[in-house]
DNA sequence: TTCAATGTTTAGAC
DNA sequence: GGTCTAAACATTGA
């Protein structure tokens, strides 16, 4: 799944070529996905009517994106929260050819839409929007309103966006001064600072030569000063590159991401640090691998 | 064939 | 309340 970079990178290319276009049609083939966000949500032809007969009709306005969530705004202030979790992904074609697509890395396999992971059909004014996903774990919810989106509460639980003049080193000592869980799930927490996932957060560490599977609480301010640097280094540069695809992740003008590329850590183990040259560790914190190097990541 | 792993989030257990 | 695990689900590669 898509990480800060790759989202923000998706809605850099749906705002550059679906604004201003009108929804004629919605075919819903999974109503799981757009009934609920929670692991034990099921289909409710109630929240399916509702979204269609929300969203058919009305005009895309703008594309924003909260953490690694899509917010795309319509006319009337209607709202569709969109997130893509592990596998979702937006491909838009327009005369038969892809002009967007992102989130979940597309497979050659996968040009050919409708495939049978193709949860939802948005038939725009020009073009056509597919939503495809694998393992269903994204969710695509309506809300009539802004007001309906804050009274249900849906970014309640989010941190500070990391890009935000807002993140400064000392908020983020603070969150971290205080939590003895492990720094990587800290990074990850997206109540802390939102965007962080398990690609991110192991590069984040390695810039700032910091062991991810140190009590955040065990920082001193020097580190997590590095830290709150590395974050403002790598995210931007990750987004300038297209974001970090490990099969084929296209920008809107169909090049591919090539953060990948950069990746100092993540993928990485057994194979030799780029700085020390010692042979990067893998280990598990909280069930996500994690790699890093145990002689310049202190 | 079976099993572990995959870029996320969160309900529920302790 | 903080922390960690398992689960939502499908596919791929060892």
């Amino acid at each position: 799944m898509p990480e800060l970079p790759e989202v923000e990178n998706l809605r850099l290319g749906l705002q550059r070529r679906i604004l201003g276009q009108r929804v004629r049609s919605i075919a819903v083939r999974n109503p799981k996905l757009v009934s609920g966000r929670g692991n034990l949500r099921k289909a409710s032809p109630k929240k399916t009517r509702e979204f269609i007969r929300g969203l058919t009709g009305a005009r895309i306005l703008d594309v924003t994106r909260r953490a690694k969530n899509l917010v795309f705004h319509f006319s009337g202030g209607k709202r569709l929260v969109v997130h893509l979790k592990m596998s979702g992904q937006f491909v838009y074609k327009e005369n038969g050819k892809n002009k967007v697509d992102g989130g979940h890395p597309i497979r050659i396999s996968e040009t050919v839409l409708p495939n049978p992971h193709t949860r939802l059909i948005f038939e725009l004014g020009k073009g056509i929007l597919y939503y495809n996903d694998t393992r269903m774990f994204g969710y695509l919810l309506y809300y009539p309103s802004e007001a309906h989106l804050d009274k249900a509460g849906h970014f309640r639980n989010l941190g500070l966006e990391p890009l935000d003049a807002a993140f400064t080193p000392a908020y983020f000592r603070g969150s971290l001064r205080a939590r003895k869980a492990r720094l990587k799930s800290v990074l990850m927490d997206q109540a802390v600072v939102t965007g962080l996932g398990n690609i991110y957060a192991d590069e984040v560490c390695f810039l700032a030569k910091v062991r991810p599977n140190r009590r955040a609480s065990s920082l001193s301010d020097k580190e997590i000063g590095r830290l709150h640097r590395a974050i403002l280094v790598i995210l931007p540069k990750a987004i300038a590159a297209g974001g970090s695809s490990v099969v084929s992740y296209r920008l809107a003008d169909g090049s591919r991401g090539n953060y990948a590329r950069e990746h100092k850590v993540y993928g990485r183990a057994g194979e030799k640090c780029f700085r020390c040259g010692s042979v990067l560790k893998k280990t598990a914190i909280n069930n996500r691998t994690t790699v890093f190097c145990a002689k310049c990541q202190k």
